[in-house]
RNA sequence: UGGGGCGUCGUCAAGUGGCAAGACACAGGGUUUUGAUCCCUGCAUUCAGAGGUUCGAAUCCUCUCGCCCCAGCCA
């Protein structure tokens, strides 16, 4: 079904042209290489969904590498929530890899370097090193240290390695060109000083390679055939291309950079998302307003539509800001299929039937599904008195108003027809309750005389229902671009991202409601229970997503 | 202003010299016990702009314009 005809985005074509041309053998193996220092988000899963879909397109293999070459940062929390979100995401790489299990290796091929004078033990202060790295436009000049002889060198890189210096004494360097137009070329930093304990390695090291020269060695040692990366490192695979080619790894992996995704009116990056979480804008990492995974995870996003969304997007290398309603829409895409319909009554209206009987309960039938009835029924008990949705009745309802007004008949869902015979209201003027009348020839929903209703409206049975509090999300920020024009981007927050309605009233079978399993509350839209803050006597739904609603588009009102 | 990238519909995005896919959005219409779903229909004579090459250009060449990234002992 999601098979095109095209070729498929620029990667694609590259991986299918190498294959073709036995490159590698023929042989397929990406990585995603996430750092540990933070929760993954969605566009972690553009990556993660790049790089499994492509070993998987070519009968390859995906790994997981922790890119864990910065111990000041990294934490085993963060390890095993990428390592969990990744399975949740529907993706298997067997066991994780680690950056941290090359040091040892890596260490020898930073001797390596130095016994091909090709590296230097550098005694520059971090200020110094920046000073003689030049600018964008003039080149920086060499290192009085950059021509120490090999021997001194792996003396010295040794103590480095043993302990004998503090942070910031001496740095391990490349000796490429500090003249070069691209900085990353200029003398970049192999091994720097640091002497704190790793998540992983603990107290064994306190000097720790740094990125550029760990991943591509890395990918190397890993026998990854293609290093698929963002548009930043652009400039930086001059110099993953050096250190392969000068090194005795086993192969050459080829680095190919794509753009990241945005999204219209969020952030997406580690920092800021801390940021809102630091500053309390939001109430924790799994926040269901962040578009962190584990924060859509809670708001009731599936796999699935997390996955076709990646898909729909395709990669590219140019940057784009993606609006938010395609994501929303992969999401209803593949909720609409798979969620099991039930009825929920958010801002309750009372109705009182008046010819109900008195004490009469009956049981109604309705479809789990109503286009898959292999989904089943399930049962809705009707007595009479129900709550119907506030916003279903006017006392002078416009003309194209289909639902209930004075003297107005409506269907009741998989009920029976009513009509509104009196309005109820408090001394104040506002409405409390409706009285109506039911026909009892209508059960089920249609009226054997042939006539016709307009409208169909969703109710509860007052007297078995489940009392909730329910979460209505809406975008975390007013604008597009939250950073628009260098803006600071908190100042940009919804204020009304997060309404909570204290007093909702389910049907009865939403008891059974458990986290993740996601729920359409007909005509309002998708929710689940919420995984932390609900508990059997207070439940709490989040609502995922809206049903699209062309009704609010024609009155103007907002979602 | 050094270097590296990118510019195809409102938003993503195919297209790789032969005459602008698809998705979302949007606008109409049909079906409907969810104003949901589903189903039709419409929606770029034009590919940042200007020249040029060619029978023919979004695709090749030249210039111009716009946007992004790079001066961590971060990744």
């Amino acid at each position: 079904m999601e098979e095109t005809i095209n070729r498929g985005h620029f990667i694609e074509t590259i991986i299918r042209q190498d294959v073709e041309n036995r490159k590698n053998d023929g042989r397929v193996a990406t990585r995603f290489p996430p750092e540990p220092n933070g929760y993954l988000h969605i566009g972690h899963a553009k990556s993660i969904c790049l790089n499994f879909n492509m070993a998987k397109k070519f009968s390859g293999h995906c790994n997981l590498r922790f890119d864990d070459s910065n111990p000041a940062k990294e934490k085993q929390i963060y390890i095993d929530s990428i390592e969990s979100t990744v399975h949740w995401l529907g993706f298997d790489y067997g066991t994780a890899l680690f950056a941290s299990d090359y040091f040892d290796r890596l260490y020898g091929f930073a001797e390596e370097l130095i016994e091909k004078g090709l590296a230097y033990v550098c005694s520059l202060p971090g200020e110094e090193i920046r000073a003689y790295r030049g600018t964008l436009t003039e080149p920086g000049k060499n290192s009085p240290f950059r021509d120490r002889s090999v021997a001194e060198n792996l003396d010295l890189f040794a103590r480095m390695k043993n302990g004998a210096f503090e942070e910031g004494e001496h740095t391990l360097r490349a000796k490429i060109d500090m003249a070069s137009p691209n900085i990353n070329l200029r003398d970049p930093v192999i091994f720097r000083i640091k002497k704190a304990p790793h998540p992983r390695t603990g107290d064994k090291w306190c000097i720790y390679p740094m990125y550029d020269f760990t991943h591509c060695v890395s990918d190397a040692l890993e026998g990854i055939t293609h290093s698929l990366c963002s548009l930043e490192f652009e400039d930086h695979r001059p110099l993953y291309d050096w250190y392969l080619d000068n090194l005795s790894v086993p192969c050459h992996p080829q680095q190919i950079e794509f753009a990241r995704m945005n999204i219209n009116y969020t952030v997406l990056s580690k920092r800021k998302l801390q940021l809102l979480v630091d500053q309390g804008h939001v109430a924790g990492w799994d926040d269901p307003r962040l578009p962190s995974l584990e924060g859509m995870r809670r708001r009731g996003y599936t796999p699935a539509a997390i996955r076709k969304f990646c898909d729909t997007i395709s990669v590219s290398k140019k940057e784009s800001r993606i609006d938010v309603g395609l994501l929303e829409s992969c999401l209803r895409d593949d909720l609409n299929e798979t969620a099991p319909r039930a009825m929920g009554v958010l801002r309750p209206l009372k109705v009182i039937i008046e010819n109900y009987p008195e004490d009469k309960v009956e049981t109604l039938s309705a479809m789990v599904h109503p286009q898959k009835p292999e989904m089943g029924t399930r049962e809705i008990t009707f007595s009479k008195e129900i709550y119907v949705e506030q916003e279903d009745f006017m006392e002078d309802p416009p003309k194209k108003f289909f639902r209930l007004g004075p003297g107005r008949e409506v269907r009741l869902r998989n009920a029976y027809y009513v009509t509104c015979r009196e309005v109820i209201k408090d001394e104040k003027g506002d409405i409390t309750a409706l009285i109506c009348t039911y026909d009892p020839e209508t059960r089920g929903g249609n009226a054997p005389d042939g006539r016709k209703v307009k409208g169909t409206i969703h109710w509860v049975n007052a007297k078995d229902c489940l009392s909730a509090r329910v979460r209505l999300y809406d975008r975390l920020f007013t604008q597009e671009d939250p950073e628009k024009g260098g803006q600071d981007f908190t100042q940009n927050l919804n204020p009304a991202s997060l309404e909570t309605l204290g007093d909702c009233k389910l049907e009865k079978n939403l008891s059974k409601a458990r986290p993740e399993k996601v729920f359409q509350f007909e005509r309002l839209g998708y929710f689940c229970l919420d995984a932390k803050d609900s508990t059997d006597r207070a439940p709490v739904f989040n609502r995922t997503v809206t049903l699209r609603d062309t009704w609010a588009k024609v009155t103007g009102k907002k979602r």
